[in-house]
DNA sequence: AATCATCCCAACCGCACCAGA
DNA sequence: GTCTGGTGCGGTTGGGATGAT
């Protein structure tokens, strides 16, 4: 980054910052509930953007000496210039120790996203409990853009979809759960030197029949499929890596095109299609996650409901 | 090499909840 | 009961990095 786009960045931040800080500032004076404090004097002067190297290492003496809490007392004993917010932010995203820091997700974790999400909803905290070194912040970014991801090729696809007839797909009901066995706090150890570890229960101590109607993953139904599968050009053939039947299924000759329903959350994405246009028939490689298919598909009945 | 599109991620915002005064 | 400050969470934004054309 050059000196003039640098300067232009700083020069938006402090803008933003100052903009956003005063407008929450006249809100709350507007209410006339409260007069002016030093405290909010404070306020109009925090620094917000990105954090120092220096920044850093007095946010981690604070939390080596008084652990990961007061965080506003960083603010108030005039550490930094940082809110108490901000600086929890930065512990828990970026300092916190054994945190996967620009590590991509595995299969494994991004099927167990995929599969609490399904469970949780958009509960990222509660998700990032279940995948060790990953923060709520890390789970929000993936699925954020694996949606952003899905949508698009989504309306690309009913674009250029043409309907026409159809091979029947018989949808398998659920695999097992991907075994999670390893907690947080055995990743962590017992004892953090920052006494900050939770101990989440892991999913695979959810006996997989108690978990009704919940359906272990894939959330979304597999493709019985008797040729290799292949959506928008993509090859989704041989990538899903645990259920064994795919690879008992794989390399017979694809015919065709067929349709696989698409998700009511996806119509709301501004398709009318009701369905999705899957190639099966050329084969092209790439690194396309396998489960991005199953946000495309109907989701099964729930187990009760099974004839 | 230049431009554009997309991905990735750090950081902020607004809101809700809770505890203590 | 109300107010206030602290904290946590989900949503959003903006910009650098990377890949495609």
């Amino acid at each position: 980054m050059n000196h003039s786009t640098q300067n232009l960045q700083t020069i938006k931040q402090r803008r933003s910052s100052s903009i956003s800080i005063n407008r929450r500032f006249s809100k709350r004076m507007m209410n006339g509930k409260r007069r002016m404090t030093s405290q909010d004097d404070e306020m109009r002067d925090m620094k917000k953007g990105p954090w120092k190297f220096e920044e850093d290492q007095v946010l981690i003496n604070h939390v080596k000496k008084y652990g990961a809490r007061d965080w506003s007392s960083i603010r108030s004993k005039g550490l930094l210039r940082r809110t108490g917010k901000s600086c929890r932010l930065r512990w828990v995203n970026k300092l916190r120790p054994h945190l996967k820091t620009g590590l991509k997700f595995t299969a494994e974790e991004e099927r167990t996203v995929i599969d609490l999400q399904a469970q949780f909803g958009n509960k990222w905290a509660k998700i990032a409990t279940y995948l060790a070194g990953r923060t709520d912040n890390d789970v929000k970014n993936f699925w954020s853009s694996r949606q952003k991801r899905l949508a698009r090729i989504l309306s690309s696809s009913t674009a250029s979809s043409s309907t026409s007839q159809i091979p029947t797909f018989d949808f398998l009901p659920s695999l097992e759960a991907p075994n999670l066995s390893q907690s947080r706090e055995e990743e962590f150890g017992a004892n953090s030197q920052f006494g900050e570890v939770a101990s989440p229960s892991p999913i695979s101590a959810v006996p997989v029949e108690q978990q009704q109607p919940y359906i272990s993953f894939p959330q979304f139904p597999l493709l019985q499929l008797d040729y290799p599968l292949l959506l928008e050009g993509q090859d989704f053939t041989g990538r899903f890596e645990a259920p064994s039947f795919l690879d008992d299924e794989l390399g017979h000759s694809a015919l065709g095109t067929a349709q696989v329903p698409i998700a009511p959350s996806y119509q709301a994405l501004g398709t009318s299609e009701s369905h999705i246009e899957v190639d099966i028939n050329s084969l092209i490689e790439d690194d396309f996650p396998p489960i991005d298919l199953f946000d495309e598909i109907e989701p099964l009945p729930s187990p009760s409901h099974w004839s």
